[in-house]
RNA sequence: GUGCCUGUAGCUCAGCUGGAUAGAGCAACGGACUUCUAAUCCGUUGGCCGGGGGUUCGAAUCCCUUCAGGCACGCCA
């Protein structure tokens, strides 16, 4: 539960705080108001480990120069009892700290007391939240985009897990409506088609025209035969629907648990209408003035809240939209189960629908800034360096399912959480299965099974890995071994900066750092073989290096294999 | 036409709330295994941060404008 790096700031920032006072008290400085001190990481290592630009930020209020005022508040410093060094004022008046290097021991000694909880910080204070993700139809097998968006979703709830929330994952299972409708007329037409010969029936228009669904109407026809043919189209349907859809929605499941997500909930839509929720929030709506009818439709005034259009809720066939069941769902996430905050992650098609939600968030009496929309981006997949085309419409979807066969659940976690949701992400299927220095996926768990494969040897030899206050990790003094630690110690404020931006994708590009900054301590330093003291010390930071990948990989789902 | 997202090295992308000389991986080129896993490491080459204005001590980052690509604009979900 330690965030070292964030520690180190707040000590950097009550010195120079105390420093302000200080010289205030002094008459060196006029009175001068501070908001937040902003500490930040030079980019370049001779600047120190820390920075502020304070002196900048004062200068108009005290009125003297930069340099000068940084001089001053360096002059008033008392750092004793802290990490830091030396402060100096440097450029147009940064100040910049130096720490003692005892800072990256006390890190290392850290991680080997938190082991498989370093990492873990409580900026959420066990605030509850919701992440919903995925919910993709369940008319037909995940696609690629869902395939994104469980990825996505998934680490941004561990992600969050970490950071102290108490985190619940949500499926919203769309059993209801239009959709399903559709659905029921495609598997009716097939199953006609089926055993009555493909001209009998025209297949509908907007009907799904995937091989699914001929192959549920195989399949059902297989078990009873041709039994539906004399009911009523409305039976028929209703029948199709209730053999296919939880077939449907359990192929979903398990896809997805293959691909590592498992869901606390599976929300249904039809729940909604069944316990009167719905009705119950159209009626709210009626009555506080929020709907207008217009030909024949009623409509949610969206213009109220400085949208540009209304929407629609109940069509003039009497039939309610996915729009009214969605307000109805979010009141039941806020209302009913009183989440603090609701994340949902939606594929950037559906951007122009954000704005209303949390008008009709608002609309239900609750502060919209409770509600997160992540929008990611869609994915377009390469082959052979070209783009393979995912239509759900042709029925030549590559999905979820055949993804996880060809590149794998490792591969496939790995790549689409490389990206920040918001950029297009292109995923080329031959280097995804390349088992070359092309893939960072490989890179990365090669250095955990090198990790572990030193330790097994040195073990069987007799040594076992000493715990970090029994040795002299004053030992570690080479750039190497002091780099990869610093770079270790950084993990739980990764940690922090991943939960508050919900861009799990950093923690992807960090972990690479570690594996490289461990190949590179593992080229120029050896461990086995070394004078005891020295060998010691190097296990510990050895050791450590592998609890931050390890818990890095476990956090995004992700194998970390003992051997490769 | 309107709105949202994206333009950074040959390619794929980082760049947290504005900071000091713009980074990484891959590709290309040159090196390193009789010693703990060479799926590795070390080094070199590579940039009008799409263009143009503005805001200020300071802009890849904020504002305006313009160009290019993607997406959305339904009584579908």
């Amino acid at each position: 539960m330690t965030n070292i790096i964030e520690d180190l700031r707040e000590q950097v920032r009550n010195t120079v705080k105390k420093a302000l006072e200080a010289a205030i008290e002094k008459g060196e400085l006029p009175q001068a108001a501070i908001g937040e001190i902003t500490v930040e990481t030079p980019k370049e290592k001779e600047h120190g480990e820390f920075s502020t630009n304070i002196a900048m930020q004062l200068a108009r209020q005290v009125k003297k120069a930069p340099v000068q005022t940084a001089s001053v508040l360096i002059g008033n410093m008392d750092i004793t009892g802290t990490y830091i060094e030396k402060a100096e004022c440097a450029g147009p008046g940064f100040i910049n700290f130096y720490l003692k290097q005892s800072w990256l021991y006390d890190a290392l000694k850290v991680i080997d007391r938190e082991r498989e909880d370093y990492g873990r910080i409580n900026i959420g204070q066990g605030k509850k939240v919701m992440v919903e993700f995925v919910s993709a139809n369940p008319t037909g097998p995940l696609h690629m985009g869902n395939a994104r968006g469980g990825a996505l979703g998934d680490c941004i709830a561990s992600v969050l897990q970490a950071a102290g929330y108490d985190v619940t994952r949500e499926f919203y299972v769309n059993d209801a409506g239009n959709q399903i409708e559709k659905f029921g007329i495609s598997l009716e037409a097939r199953y006609i088609q089926l055993l009555k010969g493909m001209d009998a029936v025209a297949f509908p228009e907007d009907g799904y025209q995937g091989e699914d669904i001929i192959d549920h109407m195989k399949n059902y026809v297989a078990e009873f035969g041709d039994k539906l043919l004399e009911a009523t189209p409305e039976d028929r349907r209703r029948e199709l629907i209730n053999y296919a859809l939880p077939k449907n929605i359990e192929r979903i499941r398990k896809g997805l648990e293959t691909y590592g997500i498992h869901y606390d909930v599976w929300f249904s839509e039809k729940s909604l209408y069944e316990s009167g929720e719905l009705a119950d929030v159209l009626k709210y709506l009626r009555e506080h003035g929020l709907v207008v009818e217009k030909e024949g439709a009623e409509w949610f005034k969206a213009t109220e809240f400085g949208i540009d259009k209304d929407e629609v809720l109940v069509r003039n066939n009497g039939l309610t939209t996915y729009f009214a069941s969605d307000i109805a769902y979010h009141k039941n996430k806020f209302q009913k189960r009183g989440f603090d905050r609701v994340i949902n992650l939606w594929g950037a098609d559906h951007h122009g629908h954000v704005a209303r939600m949390k008008a009709a968030v608002q609309a239900i009496g609750t502060d919209p800034d409770k509600l997160d929309i992540v929008l990611f981006q869609l994915v377009r997949l390469y082959k052979n360096g070209e783009v393979a085309r995912m239509s759900k419409r042709t029925g030549r979807a590559i999905s979820l399912d055949d993804l996880l066969e060809d590149v794998g659940r490792d591969a496939a976690r790995f790549i689409f959480n490389t990206k920040a949701s918001g950029s297009h992400l292109d995923f080329d299927l031959d280097l995804a299965v390349k088992q070359s220095n092309e893939n960072p996926v490989y890179y990365v768990q090669y250095a955990h099974a090198r990790i572990c494969s030193m330790l097994r040897l040195i073990e069987s030899e007799g040594t076992k890995v000493p715990s970090a206050d029994e040795v002299d990790l004053m030992k570690l003094t080479a750039p190497e071994e002091l780099e990869l630690i610093r770079k270790l110690a950084e993990y739980p404020d990764e940690i922090r900066i991943s939960a508050q931006t919900l861009e799990p994708s950093r923690l992807t590009r960090y972990v690479e750092d570690v594996a490289s900054l461990f190949h590179s301590f593992y080229n120029a330093c050896r461990v086995k073989g070394e004078e005891e003291s020295l060998m010691k010390a190097r296990l510990v930071l050895v050791s450590s290096a592998r609890t931050v990948i390890k818990n890095v990989l476990d956090l995004i789902s992700i194998s970390a294999p003992e051997r490769m």
